[in-house]
DNA sequence: AGACGTCCGTAGACACTGTCTACGATGCAT
DNA sequence: ATGCATCGTAGACAGTGTCTACGGACGTCT
């Protein structure tokens, strides 16, 4: 009959109030005192683990890149060997994550909200475009083009389409049922055309 | 002695102290007494013209947009003829209205902070897009790719190129001085690489 | 066993926010 | 001059993040 996860350790108790928060509500309902309602606590809780707002926050969205690299990196792990299908599956996974847990990927890329030093932008995001750039490097070997440019701008490819079709800017201009074929072209586009 | 814009209407002087001051301090300090504040008037006034603070967000934020426009639409008709000229001149000029207004730039696409519906959208994003799709049909005739997808990828990977530039995600991964790198390889991507 | 000290959560205050409502003041039309 | 509509003021309300003082529970040492 205990209530559920009670006897943890409140620190990880407000993280995951908070994950199931902007899970259901977005990010606008992350304020500090609704996240310490949801773990039963005072308003003034957190502050014994958090000393700032932002530092919570910042505690919540590492969970999220933490669940972001390991999706990403079991979609790459599938097709060892194959940059280009890896590099594909790397992307798809990327944008499935941020339709499937849009007020957590909110989260993660609304830099204002997080401690950008103590988050976990050094320890995930790093190596996962590491991985990138190696991949870009090994799906098109002969190209003059420094692997680390098209690997940024890919990244950034990516990145816009999972933002700018997340908020519906996207299918409106461009009057597509899915975010696929953009990301193919994506693809197409910094990586060559496909060859079959 | 007249105070300056003291005797034009209060609805455009409450904008005019919005774009100030995101400019100046960021779209955090776009709180709607501190408007009312800098506009001189109490911070009931502003009611009266907006009904809501994203109200007052969103017309501040289509300033940004019209601004982006004209910026966009003079570079585009310096180089008429040439679309690929055209492309980048557009491309640049995004570029360089993201760094140059960084927090307006911000506002425009937090869109949780804006009225998607009455906000300018429709009215100046939409006829840019199409622009869009003009240049990138006449930039490379022969593709067989439908231009509206490949216009919908270019413009998401010059967003994306803005946004993390803006926030310092590449410079850091990357490793380059500027972001012009990146522009010029996803321009090279999307349209194939630059004849001469 | 008793006293001490550290840890951890509570509770209240403060300044600030957006929204709402009641109230004046101003100027224009009849 | 009287009425009226418009416009801005001022106060209240619930909510927020941060800070500080307080209480209670626990373990350790003498």
């Amino acid at each position: 009959m205990a209530e559920r996860e009670q006897d943890t350790d409140l620190r990880s108790r407000l993280v995951d109030a908070g994950v199931e928060l902007v899970d259901e509500q977005g990010v606008g309902a992350l304020s500090l005192r609704e996240i310490a309602r949801r773990a039963g606590v005072s308003h003034g809780a957190p502050r014994r683990y958090f000393p700032t707002h932002l530092s919570l926050l910042s505690a919540i969205a590492r969970r999220g890149f933490e669940g972001l690299a390991a999706q990403a990196g079991a979609a790459v792990a599938t097709h060892e060997g194959e940059p280009r299908e890896q590099l594909t599956a790397l992307a798809h996974s990327w944008l499935d994550f941020a339709l499937t847990n849009r007020g957590m990927f909110e989260l993660m890329f609304r830099h204002d909200l997080l401690e950008s030093n103590h988050l976990g932008l050094r320890e995930t995001s790093l190596p996962l475009f590491a991985t990138l750039v190696d991949l870009v490097a090994r799906a098109r070997p002969d190209s003059g083009a420094e692997p680390r440019i098209v690997a940024g701008a890919l990244w950034a490819n990516l990145h816009g389409i999972a933002q700018l079709w997340g908020w519906g800017s996207l299918q409106l201009a461009v009057g597509v049922d899915g975010p696929r074929p953009l990301l193919r072209a994506a693809l197409d586009a910094h990586l060559g055309p496909e060859v079959r």
